[in-house]
DNA sequence: GCCAACGTTGGC
DNA sequence: GCCAACGTTGGC
């Protein structure tokens, strides 16, 4: 059964436009240092799994594009990388704590804000527009994602 | 650049 | 195992 996640994508390094251009359009998802979410790409997250690609940090976040999840975790490099961002000195070689998954891009859709979703009742229960969440990938339920799709098939019915 | 929210660390 | 201090996230 095809599971269906929301991940945050730094618009400076992770956009839809990015992953569009990624060779076969797919990019390692590498940096997450959170239990939580290193839990979802380890343990949950399945080949062809959908995906919302949300941009944040930048001045107008919000949903950019669908993706795929594409095949299954590995271990991180850039955990053992002293040059990286991500470099984690405290994780051990023999047993790395994090991992990363291909991410694959399938469209680039209507831009769909963060202030949109807000004001949308169907995308309400959103773990993303929850309180204080800072959470990188969230799973999305399957009515969700229908209603994500339709406020998107709206947003581009109108331009 | 501010700062609320929250996760992680480490002393005890 | 508690919890204060600290670091990070990310919208604004």
């Amino acid at each position: 059964m095809t599971a269906y996640w929301l991940m945050k994508g730094e618009v400076h390094d992770a956009s839809i436009d990015h992953l569009r251009a990624a060779p076969h359009g797919t990019l390692a998802w590498t940096g997450v240092r959170n239990y939580q979410a290193r839990n979802f790409m380890r343990d949950q997250m399945r080949d062809g799994d959908g995906v919302l690609l949300y941009h944040s940090s930048c001045a107008v976040p919000g949903i950019a594009g669908l993706a795929r999840i594409s095949g299954t975790s590995s271990v991180d490099p850039t955990q053992f990388d002293p040059a990286s961002p991500y470099h984690d000195p405290r994780s051990p070689l023999n047993e790395p704590r994090w991992v990363q998954i291909g991410v694959s891009f399938v469209r680039k859709t209507a831009y769909l804000p963060l202030s949109l979703m807000r004001a949308t009742p169907s995308l309400s229960s959103l773990q993303v527009l929850r309180r204080g969440n800072r959470l990188s990938i969230t799973p999305i339920t399957a009515e969700e994602w229908r209603a994500v799709l339709d406020v998107l098939t709206q947003l581009e019915a109108q331009r």
